[in-house]
DNA sequence: TGTCGACCATACGGTAGCGTATGGTTATGG
DNA sequence: CCATAACCATACGCTACCGTATGGTCGACA
């Protein structure tokens, strides 16, 4: 919790580090090699200083992973909800939801590695509350475009089941899907399926 | 590619073990802790045997993973388009692919665990032979029903993106996904849009 | 029944990473 | 200008794992 209070050197030489900076190479590394790659030596190698520097920081390695899930938590979803307050419409709040998301998700390769170690328990449990306040969030916004709460639930799902897939192509084979342009047709296609009042059922 | 003739002895005691074994060992592993879990020791361990085994059965560690990737991609995608040659009808043939895809899907973590390993080049390379046999087949299928073959293949990466999606959170949260006999009816509903002719565009 | 090859056990050296200990450096306020 | 705390470097022991070497066992078959 120590933060510096501010004036950071960063010429051309040595510079002092903070926890959050930690935190955020734990992020990287672990997008790019799972939880496994959350090492603190090589880590240390990466920001140019020690092991010394670490464990003046944090307690051990699971210290900075918990840091670093949170600071996932932070980014990846209460940023964007709250970046959305402003718009009044559901509808363009929907619309813009997605684009931004799906911005996001394709610079960032946690939402596809952060699944594959769900074994892990803060893991798990980051997870879970990301999912629970998505797709609350999402359900909330199709209550407010006027479908009845299980319906609403239900596209819900939909929509971000199909985020999630959608996400994790972009990551495996992002040639299958359609890029620039036709993916924003697309994206505006499916909302639009999404946003229409269903048939019957 | 030494294969033990027959007579498989598993009675009380010791048992020869053959590559594939140690493969499906691997592939168990790597399910639960991602490709940093395939390590041969524990492996060994797990196995009731010792490295010695191990070596003589392969070069390396990377052969093993290999040789592992090779038979998930057989059991998990070619396995399953096999066994629906049968059916004719290409609805049913749809709905029983979805029905038997997302059990195995439910089972097997690899579907999620897989992907945050794409940095592996091998890992890559299975991964973009399957999504590309898996989106090409769902095309086949859309087009089998009468769509056009770009209308076939915007639905065919609909419903794969939808199943990894599924997948993926079925693994991380399962409670928020309807179960049982509600999913049954979701699963139903969700294919029911996707056959249904497009109201235009 | 002896031998040959398939298969496994054990012991070894090497590397990467965790966590600790301890001393050095740098920035600040007294 | 020096004392104290914040911060970092270095060296150490420990564990887990990789890959090699080498010898042991066991079954098939001449």
């Amino acid at each position: 919790m120590v933060q510096r209070s501010d004036k950071a050197l960063r010429e051309g030489g040595r510079k002092r580090l903070t926890a959050q900076d930690w935190a955020d190479a734990a992020l990287t590394a672990m997008g790019e090699g799972g939880l496994a790659a959350v090492a603190i030596e090589p880590l240390a190698a990466r920001l140019d200083t020690t092991k010394g520097s670490f464990y003046w920081h944090f307690a051990n390695r699971e210290a900075l992973i918990e840091a670093a899930l949170d600071r996932w938590e932070q980014k990846s979803t209460e940023a964007i909800i709250a970046g959305l307050a402003a718009e009044s419409d559901p509808g363009t709040r929907l619309r813009r939801l997605f684009a931004e998301a799906s911005e996001l998700a394709s610079e960032d390769p946690l939402e596809v590695s952060l699944p594959a170690s769900a074994g892990h328990p803060r893991v798990a449990a980051v997870l879970r509350r990301v999912t629970e306040r998505r797709v609350g969030y999402l359900a909330q916004l199709f209550a407010e475009l006027g479908f009845p709460p299980d319906e609403a639930h239900r596209r819900a799902l939909l929509a971000y089941t199909g985020y999630l897939g959608h996400t994790q192509l972009t990551h495996a084979v992002p040639e299958t899907l359609p890029a620039g342009e036709d993916g924003r047709r697309y994206l505006d296609s499916v909302l639009d399926t999404l946003m229409r009042a269903a048939p019957d059922s």
